[in-house]
Formats: structure tokens, sequence, C-alpha cells
RNA sequence: GUGGGUGUAGCUCAACUUGGUUAGAGCACUUGACUGUGGCUCAAGUGGCUGCGGGUUCAAAUCCCGUCACCCACCCCA
């Protein structure tokens, strides 16, 4: 127990940090583009903000939710971010003298679940919201920017699959159409379906098992819930994603687990990630505000997993970067070497030096494994000569260099 | 929370079905061939409380029970 990690969460190796950073400098890059701005909120907040917003019902909050104790207070290590922002947006009023705000985030979530594949206990979200409106033409801009993330990144075989829960009015209707037409069936469904009917109908949509799929298949509910408004909020963002050339594909059994989300919602599913093949969903949530605040503020947003995007990414190399790897022989060397290896840094040369007492030859190994560009060789003879060893590991050739213009010699191959 | 699978060297795995001397291999690592020159080749060497705890037995990596973790699926969700 002392040396194994809580389960569910996972140490990221200096071997994987790189593609993490990858993915999160790119995102940021994206996000500026799109005039998107961080914020960074507490990982853990008070109980009640998510029991608020997500709904009391929600697997999350029944048995997911991290909570402790400190003195009176009962808290929760977050297991989702819209609450959070939310909750910001509201406190900080970032919503005055501005239309429209555009936040990002990355981050940790936890939530108390069984791990599977894409599903941990420690997991790190990439995310917008955009806050203030209700323009279907923001929803466009969120779905193109989550479309235009994933190219980015350079994954491929996603698909976008949306649907429009419609405004509250709607959404209540939908789940009472939906409760009529399945009590019909209520003997054929699955144990889990027939508790949904009453505790959270809208799951029964997203079933696994067979029988149930043919029924709520076979619903012919249609999207007769909407009304005028939400139907041609959704016709204006399908159209609007036509034209931006997004593929997509509506599903009238689509609907999101979290209380907050009405009107569009939708997720992007990729084939590599197994049974959870969301690679990240969203969509509007403009009842979230009424509900923690009773303000009649619009947002849409989404949400990757940053743990199912290593999942879809294409595998490669990773580059190693290290320009110079310096070796000595003999004390004299080591004092000349350390010189070198500071006005190499300073110059802006990352570089490294070799403090082992092993053999050169140990030590132009440790320079082939670390990927060093240069091998510098100084020792008794490079000092009585007053040059050193420059040796170039990938063609095998070596060149001898004056000690005062070692640094230029190298700052001028790199260059090229 | 439920079900199935898996835990053996740093890594990938064998041996488990049918218990039997010192638990093997490949990769990696160290050293040498090559006195101050890496990658290729060859040779030698280091490395294991077989996840942990208990039980059965003359004898357990192997069989049984428990436990922990991982993987996959259910549930739920990013």
């Amino acid at each position: 127990m002392l040396l194994q990690v809580p389960r569910g969460t996972k140490d990221i190796l200096p071997e994987e940090t790189p593609v993490w950073q990858e993915v999160e400098s790119k995102a940021r890059r994206i996000f500026s583009l799109y005039n998107y701005a961080e914020i960074r909120t507490p990982v853990f907040e008070n109980v009640t903000l998510f029991k608020r917003a997500l709904g009391d019902v929600t697997d999350i909050v029944q048995k997911q939710m991290f909570v402790f104790k400190q003195g009176d207070d009962h808290f929760v290590l977050r297991p989702e971010a819209t609450a959070s922002i939310a909750r910001a947006y509201l406190e900080n009023n970032l919503g005055f003298g501005v239309k429209l705000r555009k936040l990002f985030y990355i981050g940790p979530m936890f939530r108390a679940e069984r791990p599977q594949k894409g599903r941990l206990r420690q997991f790190h979200h990439i995310g917008v919201e955009a806050i203030g409106l209700t323009n279907p033409n923001l929803d466009i801009e969120v779905i193109e920017l989550a479309d235009k993330l994933l190219r980015e990144f350079g994954i491929s075989n996603y698909k976008f699959v949306i649907n429009s829960l419609g405004c509250v009015k709607d959404k209540a209707k939908f789940a009472d159409l939906l409760k009529q037409a399945l009590a019909k069936h209520k003997k054929v469904l699955c144990k889990d379906c027939q508790k949904r009917i009453t505790k959270n109908v809208f799951r029964v949509l997203d079933c696994k098992n067979e029988k149930c799929k043919e029924i709520t298949h076979s619903l012919k509910i249609g999207q007769s819930y909407l009304c005028g408004d939400c139907k041609s909020h959704f016709d204006k963002v399908l159209k609007g994603l036509d034209k931006f050339g997004i593929k997509y594909e509506v599903k009238e059994q689509l609907v999101r687990g979290l209380d907050y989300y009405s009107g569009v919602v939708f997720e992007v599913v990729h084939p590599d990630l197994g049974a959870q093949d969301a690679l990240g969903a969203g969509g509007r949530y403009d009842y979230l505000f009424k509900e923690l605040a009773n303000k009649e503020i619009g947002a849409v947003g989404f949400a990757f997993g940053e743990e199912r995007l290593m999942l879809a990414l294409p595998k490669k190399e990773s580059s190693k970067k290290l320009n110079v790897y310096v070796m000595s022989l003999g004390d004299k060397a080591a004092d000349k070497s350390l010189e070198l290896v500071k006005n190499l840094r300073s110059a802006g040369v990352s570089c490294d030096f070799d403090y082992s007492d092993g053999s050169l030859k140990s030590k132009l190994n440790e320079a082939n494994k670390l990927g060093a560009r240069f091998a510098i060789i100084i020792g008794d003879d490079e000092i009585n000569k007053g040059k050193l060893v420059v040796k170039f590991m990938q063609e095998g050739k070596q060149e001898e260099v004056e000690f005062v213009n070692a640094v230029g010699f190298i700052k001028n191959i790199l260059k090229e």
C-alpha cells in the first residue's frame, strides 16, 4: 500500500509528459485564437454546489463524489468543472460589462468510479464555457472549436453526435412523453430501465441492453417535444455545422446525464476508446444559472477527457532534445568541463554533464542513450592542447575546437 | 456497487492444466573482446520474499480461502 498509487490514479511519467504538454499547449493556442481566456478554480468546492448543479439523483452526486469534512464544512473534490465555473462567474460577477464571457480550463477532476478503459478516479478535462448568450451561432462556434482542436491534435475517425433536449419546458415534456411511451413496454425493459423510468427516464435512451434499445428506437417521439423556438434554434445549429463542413449524426437517443443540460447537446465519439466511447461532450446549460442564482443566463460549453484524447492520439516517436553531453577524464578536466557546461547553458544550448566515474566508453554510451546531438570530451590531452573534442554523435565524426571557441562552434552548427 | 480475466526480473512473457531438486527466455542493464571513443556483433555477468496474508501437503509460482491492485465489461460518464 505504501508504494502504490490510490486506485484509479496514475503517475504521468517523464516519458509521457511531453505528449501532455503538447496537447495542452496546442489547446491553449487555439483557445486564444477563439478569444477564450483561462480560468482556474479550486479543485474542491462545497458539496451543495454539485448537488444543485448536477442533480441529486445523478450517480455522480449519489455515489461518485470524494467528499471530506473540515470542521462543520463538507467539501468535495470537483467531479467536473462547469458547476465551479458557473459559481465563479456568479461570485465574481464575470458577466459585468461584457455580453459574453469565454473561458477555458485544463485540470484534474475526481470521481470515485470503478476504473476501466478511459475511466479513472483522477482524470483531466480540457474544456470551454461561453457564458452570457443564447445565440445558436455560439453553439456552432463551440462545436467548430471542438472540431478544430481534434484536428489540431491529429485525431481522426471521430464523429459528432448531436441532439436537442429543448428548453426546460420542452425537456419536461420530453420526459413525460417518454414515461408514457415506455410504460407500455415496461415488462420487456431490463430491471435497471424499469427503475430508470421513475428515477431518470432519459437514461433509458442510452441503455445498452438489446431489448431496451429495440424499444427506444421504435418510440416515435422524434423531436415532437421541441417548441418552435427550440426547433428553429436546433435547425440553425445544424445548418451552421453543414456550412462549416462538420459531419454529425442527429441521434434522438442522445441525452446528457447531468441535470443542467438543456437545448443542444452533443458528444464526440471515437472507436478506439472501448466502452467509454466519448472523447468529449457538451451542450447548452441555460438552466444552470436559474438553478444556482435564479438568473436567466445562456451558456454553452464542452469538455474533453484528456486521458481519452491520449487513447485516440496517433502514436509518434518522442524526440529527445539534448544538444550537448559533456564528459571529462580527471579532476582538472572536470573543472574545465563544468565551466563549459555553464557557458553553453547561458548561451541557450541545452546541455548536461556526466557526473559519473565511469569509463569514457560508458559516458559515450550514456550520450547515445540520451540522444545528445554532440558529445564534448575533455581530458588531460585536451587541456594540454587547449582544444576539446566535439563528437558528432549521429555522423560519427569528431573535431578539435579551441576552448574559447567551443560555445560559438556549437551555436553555429545548431543554427543551420 | 456487480460480473469476468490477470498479478512471476526494470519491461514483455514462459513454467500453473497434471504440486517434485538451484523459477526460465527475450529485451534492457553492467563488464569484456576494443588500455581515451557510443550505435552493430559475440561472450560473460547482475537482477526474483512468483502482489500480500493465511490454509492444505513430506513438498506450493502451481491447489484452496481471504485480501489488495490492474485490465475488460455492466452501471455511470469526459
